[in-house]
RNA sequence: GGCCGCGUACCAAAGUGGUCUAAUGGAGCGGAUUGCAAAUCCGUUGGCGAAAGCCUUCGUCGGUUCGAAUCCGACCGCGGCCUCCA
């Protein structure tokens, strides 16, 4: 049965959701005022794992009566994409809206011709800045095998824009208001919508936070201005009438206290996903009944993901106002009262404690680089496309080996990435993809080629049976990591193990082919060896990956395969001295042909 | 200051009361193969020992236990959040 770790409640649970057989998953996505780096991948990826692992048939959840429910099973999952600027009123001092400093960068940027000619952006439009860097982004994500951002492709709604669902978080913040959950403060001009905390008594919970502490805390960061016409220092921002702002909307229908209407203005952070995972997961029909009716429980929706640094306080917020909006004054009171202690195991019944808007919050830690924490400054920053392309002194990586690489930790761990850790990632690729390519007796084995010294049968066809249970228990080896807590790092050992079982022979016979089921059926989880692979291009000499024939090297490859003949090998050796310096690495490969590569 | 998390061998990273010198991958070493490389395959990598075996190790120091990398306490180091951030 699978257990993961569930924010909320700072606890392994059992994965109970609503549906077994249809799972409903919501994961913050990117901010496009610029390109997403590794970092932000590594959160997405860590969830992409996580729905890859609810769909294989080798997970067991627990149904809604209690009995194990096998996969398969599908999952729909919904990543917003955050191209709002918001944000500039509690920040004090230079609270910029983010896209204007997008706007700027990209004017330099092209100004300093860094950007592609065809690239025709108009900086000072923040909607043309967002789908520039969402297109990018779905670019990378695609490439990384980011399975929402696939099927994005083809059913936009999966991948929401904040600037298209304004009206539903009009209507969630014109709920809450009327239900109490909600106020408006502040100047004519100015005036803002907050959210209450003290009408949420489970408000902290996610975090550890308490009211005190937070009161304690307030102060640094905020303006001291907008902290006094709250009614409590924790109270978070819905919505903020601005004129003046770069991005704006008609405001909610809600009233001051002198019963006028808001100006124009734009929604404050949290508000966006309370309404795109609701309204992306159920459907805009069951987003409306939620409005009106209320249900009876506290979540709404089975997993909701984030980066560590969204617990508090986006999720934090999150969770108050989608269980104020859409959940009864029952539920949203009775959960406070008494606050569950870490060890009980909730009410006898179904009915549990559990869940705050999501049955299960899951949070992937940081990543640091070179042991050290990413930055700019310090020249450890890596965008994924970075990675793809490679760069002065560093050759290009694999998309399959940079996610392997970035999936490899457990996600509740701090990961270092490394440039040896995605050398390592880049050579498990490569063997795994043997085991894969081995089955179908596909293409010719390309690179390495080394079937005829396949050890004949060492044990892997020596008698059927052993393989058969030979795979066997690597299949339940491999669930049994992922299940508990998504241990990919076992399950990857117990991969590992396998290729080592399944011999380095490339057959195209019954074993080879259970063999490379097998890996294909890990693959689905890890989905690592479906990505492209480098572009492969064949000459009569030479074969490159991820880099052009060009006529200088061609040359170059004739005379060391002269030189190699006439058995001047101090020449041929001097000439592939001459590669590496050029940045090319060039090994022989089967069938009297040179492999090429960067690097 | 408050809340939370982490510290495993050369590197990365599993393991969370005995089967642990401790999975797996890399790197190193030895071998096969190769003109030489690379790749691949086999073996190996704490100390002493031919071996059986003994001794030492999982941040540090203590404690619980017949027994601890694993549980508890203190300390040291690192990190996250406390209204920008994955």
């Amino acid at each position: 049965m699978f257990r993961l770790y569930d924010t909320l409640t700072h606890s392994l649970l059992p994965v109970r959701p609503a549906d077994p057989a249809r799972i409903t998953f919501y994961s913050c996505g990117p901010t496009v005022y610029d390109d997403a780096h590794i970092g932000n991948f590594r959160s997405f990826l860590a969830a992409d794992v996580l729905r890859r692992w609810l769909e294989s048939s080798m997970c067991v959840v627990e149904g809604g009566d209690g009995q194990p429910h096998s996969g398969p099973r599908s999952v729909r999952h919904v990543m917003n994409i955050t191209d709002v600027g918001h944000m500039t009123d509690d920040v004090g001092g230079d609270g910029e809206d983010r896209m204007e400093v997008a706007g700027r960068r990209i004017a330099e940027a092209k100004k300093a011709g860094k950007l592609p000619a065809e690239v025709t952006i108009d900086p000072r439009d923040p909607y043309a800045i967002a789908a520039f860097y969402a297109g990018r982004f779905k670019e990378d994500a695609v490439r990384l095998g980011l399975k929402v951002a696939i099927e994005a492709e083809n059913d936009a709604r999966l991948m929401p824009r904040a600037s298209e669902n304004i009206d539903g978080m009009r209507r969630v913040i014109e709920r809450l208001v009327e239900l109490g959950h909600a106020y408006v403060a502040g100047p004519v001009g100015a005036r803002a919508v907050y959210f209450d905390v003290r009408t949420f008594p489970e408000y902290g919970r996610l975090s550890g936070n308490t009211l005190e502490s937070l009161r304690e805390g307030a102060g640094e960061r905020v303006s001291a201005g907008n902290q006094e016409q709250k009614r409590h220092p924790a109270d978070f921002l819905l919505w903020k009438e601005d004129e003046s702002h770069l991005m704006k909307w008609d405001s909610p229908d809600v009233r001051a206290a002198d019963g006028s209407a808001l100006g124009k203005g734009y929604p404050g952070w949290h508000i966006e996903c309370t309404v795109m995972a609701a309204r992306g997961l159920l459907g805009d029909a069951a987003f409306e009944g939620l409005l009106k009716r209320g249900i009876d429980e506290p979540s709404v929706i089975d997993f909701h993901s984030g980066g560590e640094d969204n617990i508090f306080p986006h999720h934090e917020c999150e969770i108050a106002q989608s269980v104020c909006a859409f959940c009864s004054e029952n539920v949203v009171g009775a959960k406070g009262s008494p606050r569950p202690e870490p060890g009980t195991q909730g009410g006898a019944s179904g009915g549990t404690g559990q869940g705050g808007f999501a049955r299960h919050w899951f949070h992937a830690r940081f990543l640091f680089v070179e042991g050290e924490k990413m930055s700019k400054s310090k020249g450890n920053f890596f965008n994924a496309r970075d990675l793809f392309a490679g760069g002065p002194g560093r050759a290009p990586f694999e998309p399959a080996a940079v996610r392997l690489e970035l999936i490899r930790t457990h996600y509740r761990s701090n990961a270092n990435f490394t440039i040896q850790g995605m050398t390592d990632a880049a050579r498990m690729v490569e063997r795994w993809r043997r085991v894969v390519e081995g089955g179908g007796a596909s293409s010719g084995g390309g690179s390495g080629g080394g079937s005829g010294s396949s050890g004949a049968g060492a044990g892997a066809g020596a008698d059927a049976g052993a393989g058969e249970v030979m795979r066997a228990e690597a299949r339940r080896a491999f669930a049994e990591a992922m299940s508990d807590d998504l241990n990919i790092a076992g399950a990857i050992g117990v991969v590992n193990s396998f290729v080592s079982a399944c011999g380095g022979g490339a057959e195209g016979n019954a074993e080879a082919a259970a063999n490379a089921a097998l890996m294909r059926e890990f693959d689905a989880v890890l989905g690592v060896l479906s990505l492209e692979k480098p572009k492969e291009s064949t000459t009569s000499i030479g074969v490159f990956i991820g880099c052009e024939p060009d006529p200088a090297v061609l040359a170059k490859l004739e005379e060391r395969a002269a030189a190699k003949k006439a058995k001047d090998f101090a020449r041929s050796d001097a000439i592939r001295d001459e590669f590496a310096a050029m940045g090319y690495a060039i090994k022989d490969v089967a069938g009297g042909k040179v492999e090429v590569r960067r690097g």
